[in-house]
DNA sequence: TGCCAGGCTTCAC
DNA sequence: GTGAAGCATGGC
């Protein structure tokens, strides 16, 4: 079935470069870019273009209003733009160039996996890996464009022995998603009650399992809960936090882990319950300016 | 060759 | 509690 929608603030090319997501594929290079999306979430799967602010869609019959919330199509982008201080120009420069990019309702079982894949890999690789445990675990789906696989439960995955991920070359997160996948197949690790908690909760709860840290966390809670108010931090916005906003007469003598906390609060406490979009902003931003977008 | 990639755990202090 | 070492693998 396809369908057509007026959606303001998308640009789904940016989404696909944004380091959100890995389980959306360029079907078709045009000369200008990539016009056409194949789309795997949760089970499903859709093919999605655009011109202008016009979706197209392509999706079995019922799925439409799922891809829709995928989208996030019920948050209102243009606000979040043009509330980026005009004071900071970095900030404002960024929305400006990532404008099409919405954070995506993923889902957070596969959220958990594929960034706990994401340390020290580059996005190339992570989207490698998250196929290969797809293909070799998930769920055949017919798609137009032939057979395709959804990302495996955590029953699917737990099937999985430790040599096994291992031999897919994942190195020392083969033992994190090992466990983790067995946690989840037995319960430990409640995917249901994670749903339900706030941000800091979920932030708690996921830090206790093993091969969780911070940053995996908040990607977590941002990408597979919605916590839009999440500001991971990783070698990008280090980067971007020491370069464009430390202050060394206030930060001089703060631990190195304290400051981060602190500038953000400082340039991203204005946003109150969605730092995390400007966060995706000025993580595209920086990753256009080096030319690593792929 | 050396350095870095959407970091985490473990272990000294 | 803070900071450094060690960890797998691949690309530049």
């Amino acid at each position: 079935m396809k369908y057509t929608e007026m959606i303001p603030n998308l640009n789904l090319e940016q989404i696909a470069q944004s380091g959100q997501c890995f389980r959306m594929t360029p079907l078709f290079k045009g000369p200008g870019g990539p016009v056409r999306y194949q789309v795997i979430s949760r089970g499903r799967l859709a093919l999605m273009g655009q011109e202008g602010q016009r979706l197209s869609l392509e999706c079995p019959r019922g799925d439409r209003d799922f891809w829709l919330g995928y989208l996030d199509c019920g948050t209102d982008y243009g606000k979040i733009l043009a509330s980026a201080d005009p004071e900071d120009a970095y900030l404002r420069e960024a929305a400006r160039l990532g404008s099409g990019i919405r954070i995506l309702r993923q889902d957070p079982w596969e959220m958990i996996i594929t960034f706990v894949i994401s340390q020290q890999k580059t996005i190339p690789h992570i989207r490698a890996l998250t196929e290969s445990l797809s293909s070799r675990w998930g769920q055949a789906i017919q798609g137009p464009e032939g057979i395709q696989y959804a990302f495996p439960t955590p029953i699917q995955l737990s099937q999985a022995s430790l040599e096994q991920l291992l031999s897919l070359k994942l190195g020392y997160r083969a033992k994190y998603i090992h466990r983790l996948s067995q946690d989840a197949a037995q319960g430990r690790l409640d995917l249901k009650a994670l749903e339900g908690m706030g941000y800091q909760e979920a932030m708690d709860y996921l830090m206790g399992f093993y091969g969780i840290g911070k940053k995996v966390a908040n990607c977590i809670c941002l990408f597979g809960l919605h916590h839009i108010e999440a500001f991971p931090v990783d070698t990008w916005i280090e980067k971007i936090l020491m370069r464009e906003y430390y202050d060394e007469e206030k930060y001089k003598d703060v631990p190195k882990t304290r400051m981060y906390e602190r500038i953000i609060q400082e340039h991203f406490g204005q946003y109150e319950g969605y730092a995390g979009v400007m966060q995706q902003y000025i993580f595209y931003y920086e990753r256009f300016k080096s030319n690593k977008l792929a």
